[in-house]
DNA sequence: CCGTATCCTCCAGGATACTG
DNA sequence: CAGTATCCTGGAGGATACGG
């Protein structure tokens, strides 16, 4: 089940780690509403780079996740857009921001505790 | 809504890293068969190091997730368990890993698609 | 407008060795 | 047994410049 060289375990965990990458989800979530063009996207999430908004985009692209339409007018248009199996993605995502979500109070508290622990140790020494 | 400076935002991008980094979601999915001790833990995951092992675990602990219980006895034993913050949180993350399940074929078929366009492109020059 | 190419930095994470 | 300390390397990802 959790054999590395299994393929269906190497296919979740990298499908894990595109979740948790830099900015996947963003991307996904900025698509969520409607097709865009690329640097609308940019415009959207102000804090990626050209270079990692096209690495991402391949990524989804090659996936399956995001479909890419160029119309080869000049300048270039190019269209990203969720492929029905990248909005079918969005439902598990989903999910996963409202646990965080109904769980940020109980998680900062815990982390609170923690830390506070940790310096009444450091004190101690 | 996708402002990094937002407190709630930054708490639901660093669950995500969580969720996407190498071994959290291993470590979480081990412990959801009931109370394990630390080279119990490393057993089952074999290919985690001990150092990565004892920082996953410290990061869980400090958001809540998992509790750690020391019995100072000799040589120690210290046991790790799911607190129910912990496992209220393998819900979404089993949605995540069902929806990749029902749609490797896809991704998979999506992928060599695309990487069958790339070899023909560069086949073309 | 939409990329690719290149360079550079930083840190996640492995290997190894040591302690209580 | 359950860690901490230290060193080291690969690769993620930013900045910049150029091309179609």
């Amino acid at each position: 089940m959790k054999d590395p060289t299994n393929p269906v375990c190497r296919t979740i965990s990298t499908l894990l780690s595109r979740i948790g990458d830099k900015w996947t989800v963003l991307v996904v979530q900025t698509l969520g509403d409607g097709p865009k063009r690329f640097n609308q996207l940019r415009r959207e999430i102000p804090s990626v780079s050209q270079r990692m908004l096209t690495l991402t985009l391949r990524n989804l692209e090659r996936d399956g996740l995001v479909s890419r339409t160029v119309t080869p007018t000049i300048p270039p248009r190019v269209d990203y857009e969720l492929t029905e199996l990248g909005q079918s993605l969005q439902k598990p995502i989903c999910g996963l921001a409202t646990w965080a979500l109904d769980n940020v109070e109980a998680i900062h508290g815990a982390q609170a505790r923690f830390d506070a622990e940790q310096d009444a140790k450091a004190e101690a020494a």
